[in-house]
DNA sequence: TTCTCTGAAAGTTTCTCAGC
DNA sequence: GCTGAGAAACTTTCAGAGAA
């Protein structure tokens, strides 16, 4: 069993533009051999990729399987070759970050703009899959810096890793003005148990600031639908006054300024301390003076709480 | 010889439109 | 609104050409 590039880039088209023939246009090539390649592939792995209905190709389950992995190995290919065209044209190469946490995505963008009119030379790479464990992924070099939460004292020892405190933010529990809780300053841990909770369960995991209060109250929430921040539909259900979320304060803010969500505190107070992990040897020189872009971009004392 | 391509032709399905 | 004819669009198959 082979499979070749071609194939990668026919799977992807004919999945975007549904037919042969539009995949055929995309790729410079006659819809024959389109059809000839297809028919090649799915002999070699022994079954249908693309279902045949009326003049239209649907993708089965296999075929959406193999045309996943197809679009990961095209867009790396994609990436290599042009960071391989920089550093061939005397460029500097490429700043690889990640973060742990989807909120960071937002306050990153004015960063990476101010950085990168500053460093026109070297290109800043999202590595989005290193997220889930991105002091490993700094470790095996796959990236340059993870914005991380905590600092060296909550990582394992490590001297191959260094980590550069960035900013403090609280983590408060946000609610409807018309919500019963909305009259309070502050909750307790199982007060928040009893609501509906719109959000990323991870990030009431043990070892996290909310799942180590939860447990110490002896609660968990009951009533969980997972939703990624990032998405934005936490606090969309937070307006609609059906539940609670839990978010850094600086991440609501036009919300909180806006009234439309009411903040309360956890406890005496949830704290993250954020902080810049990049390798100690080996490292892209360019760590320090985008560590130094962040913290003049960091959310400011009176949104952090 | 093998692989990959093109072009022609056949067959299928959808679209459009006139006629009822 | 329904039906049928013709056009258009599409996939598939086949024969043959060109490159390695």
């Amino acid at each position: 069993m082979r499979l070749d590039l071609r194939h990668l880039h026919l799977l992807v088209a004919i999945d975007d533009l549904g037919s042969l023939h539009a995949a055929a246009r995309r790729l410079h090539l006659s819809a024959s051999a389109l059809s000839l390649q297809l028919r090649d592939l799915e002999d070699r792995l022994g079954g249908q990729l693309f279902e045949r209905r009326w003049r239209r190709l649907h993708v089965t389950p296999a075929g959406r399987r193999l045309t996943h992995t197809a679009r990961a190995v095209l867009a790396d290919l994609a990436r290599a070759e042009a960071e391989t065209r920089l550093l061939l044209a005397g460029h500097t190469g490429t700043l690889r970050i990640t973060t742990a946490c989807m909120q960071t995505y937002h306050w990153l963008p004015p960063v990476l703009e101010s950085w990168s009119r500053a460093h026109p030379d070297t290109q800043v790479s999202i590595v989005g899959e290193a997220g889930v464990a991105p002091l490993d992924a700094l470790r095996d070099g796959a990236i340059d810096l993870a914005l991380v939460v905590g600092d060296a004292g909550d990582a394992p020892s490590d001297d191959r890793v260094q980590f550069t405190p960035l900013f403090r933010d609280e983590l408060v529990a946000l609610v409807s003005p018309r919500h019963p809780l909305a009259r309070r300053r502050q909750v307790r841990a199982r007060d928040l148990a009893a609501e509906a909770y719109w959000g990323a369960p991870d990030s009431f995991a043990p070892g996290t600031p909310l799942g180590d209060t939860l447990a110490a109250d002896g609660v968990s929430f009951t009533r969980v639908t997972p939703l990624a921040y990032a998405s934005g539909a936490p606090l969309e259900m937070v307006r609609a006054n059906l539940g609670v979320t839990v978010c850094p304060r600086w991440f609501a803010e036009p919300d909180l300024a806006r009234r439309e969500v009411v903040a309360l505190r956890i406890g005496g107070g949830l704290w993250l301390d954020w902080s810049a992990a990049t390798a100690r040897a080996g490292g892209s020189p360019h760590t320090a003076s985008f560590i130094a872009e962040m913290k003049r971009h960091r959310p400011t004392p009176s949104a952090a709480g």
